[in-house]
DNA sequence: TTGTACGCGTTATCAG
DNA sequence: CTGATAACGCGTACAA
């Protein structure tokens, strides 16, 4: 069933069905409605891939999701789709787990798919090197920063991680704790990296030592992974009172070992996480961590990737302001 | 750039640059390797849409996504999207929220895109009706059961609701509790009566009674949800010593609830959930709750659907089995 | 082994 | 207002 077989059973030309399917103007009612009818009869629609060839005007975007273990970019995602639905673009959705590249997949996708534009939802900006580098169009990571890059194709929205864990561990600190563990990413991340130095400034300010060795314990971003990294961390370094971890799921995984060793939170040891997902306001304890707004998040980074493709603006690179949200994990000292 | 712009770069024809880039045997190795030498220097690919036009070999396939709410979707999707990698088949993701009808969206989809087939995540098959009867072509909903539609189309793929929920019923039950309270979907969802049901019967083999007005709250799967509800079914109800609820989302949310109001779980009041999330094994309590094995959803779904597609194979209604977690959230009685 | 030319389903231009 | 026809980029039969 083409245009072909409806112009031929309308007695018209394709010119004309095309006109109508199209809304054009210049069509008279009697053979608009004609048309019409045979079309809804058959349930027509146009060859979309014809379409796209003869009109030369792609108009998708691909979204690629770094690991769904975070409802963070669960929501990051169907905010996304809500707000593209009334546009013209079409979006492709790749969800890559957590060991997957996402730079080396985003250039594979990009050969294959050829978007006008790229949205990364919680991918790391050191990633984005290497082979990415060929791929021309602008993206946009969202929930971490891409200035360091200084790419003319990669904009990034996110809060500011440095002033965010600098808060969060200032918290902890005017909560009376000196001896306080990190369990966060591998120190190759930028993100851990520059979470790590804002925490790292706090403890400095405070006149406070932070033994890197002893005290700073590295693990993936999941519940599983701040279950082992608390276990370490605790063997290393028995006299901590206070844990600082770089995700809420991280904060999870700890609180429910430290749990299973007998120890209570945050009677024993206080914990504070970060992105406040969900579950945070509905764990036992109720976490305290820092809020990354995801409608904000989504808004503007659809807004920059937009502006990149229609107006070919630069690179922008946004902070948007996080929130403190002080849970149940901490308690304090004195 | 075209494949006649290769072309004429390389000095050959047109044929000659398709019949390298699709692997065709018949070129000579020297012109094999001076195309593709000139295709690297360029990073050219064909154009997707002339391909397909030609070919008129649409493999593409589409993925709604009901909610995403829940972690066990998340994990389906991730599979889902692996399996495919190797497959001749493209994949569209649509994530629909709680509230968006399955059925009408998939229609709407249907007639945009044309994919071969469907895969439902989370959906229920009473939104499967109506419009949507004018799709025709398979499509499966994964974790959830549609054999009672009796559609030409449509298979499903899930645990045994009915015993899952008999099971973790009779598990209250055999604990000791007489006095249990339920919270669940609102009675328009098949799943929510299939589990009910299965539930009911766990009672009534026991010889106890149930209060539907009593006993039964209504909530949306969530963590909100199950807190609302937790507390409007405690004043209904005062003397349950138990809860069984349909997702651990909910069951969690009631949990945060009793915890604020004062009670403890398990000791003051016991609580089952249903879905098997990964959270449930880091809450503290630990839930009891009914596991969903994702891998295999995934697996299945995706088999059924590819037969129905390549071999016009008949619905199929495949029970895959549940595992039972006994969780903390349980406390015997007497 | 390689080149040529037609057609896939559309849209847009140009006559009528 | 409507009809005919040339592209769009590619695959492939057929010819060379």
């Amino acid at each position: 069933m083409t245009i072909k077989d409806i112009a031929k059973e309308c007695g018209c030309a394709i010119g004309t069905v095309s006109r109508v399917l199209n809304n054009h103007p210049d069509v008279s009612d009697k053979t608009r409605e004609k048309v019409m009818a045979v079309v809804e009869k058959h349930g027509f629609v146009l060859n979309a891939n014809a379409k796209q060839l003869k009109s030369q005007e792609r108009k998708n975007l691909v979204i690629i999701v770094k690991g769904t273990s975070s409802t963070l970019l669960n929501s990051l995602l169907e905010m996304l789709q809500k707000k593209l639905e009334p546009l013209p673009y079409n979006a492709n959705v790749v969800i890559l787990d957590e060991h997957d590249n996402e730079g080396v997949n985003a250039t594979r996708i990009y050969f294959e798919q050829k978007p006008l534009g790229i949205i990364f939802l919680g991918g790391s900006a050191d990633k984005l090197t290497g082979d990415f580098e060929k791929v021309h169009v602008p993206s946009v990571l969202i929930s971490n920063q891409a200035d360091s890059l200084g790419s003319q194709y990669i904009s990034s929205v996110s809060i500011d991680n440095f002033e965010a864990s600098f808060f969060s561990a200032k918290y902890l600190i005017d909560n009376g704790h000196t001896k306080i563990g990190v369990i966060g990413g591998s120190m190759e991340s930028g993100l851990t990296t520059i979470r790590y130095k804002g925490f790292l400034k706090a403890m400095n300010e405070a006149g406070l030592d932070f033994d890197f060795e002893k005290s700073y314990q590295a693990s993936s971003f999941s519940f599983e992974g701040g279950q082992e990294a608390l276990e370490k961390l605790l063997k290393k370094n028995p006299e901590i009172t206070a844990i600082y971890t770089m995700s809420d799921a991280m904060a999870i995984g700890a609180c429910r070992k430290l749990e299973d060793m007998g120890h209570k939170v945050p009677q024993d040891i206080s914990i504070v996480g970060f992105d406040g997902l969900a579950i945070a306001n509905f764990y036992c304890p109720r976490l305290t961590t820092i809020k990354q707004n995801a409608q904000e998040l989504a808004q503007e980074g659809l807004s920059i990737l937009l502006d990149s493709i229609e107006n070919k603006a630069s690179p922008c690179h946004k902070i948007i302001p996080f929130e403190f949200i002080a849970g149940e994990s901490v308690k304090k000292l004195r």
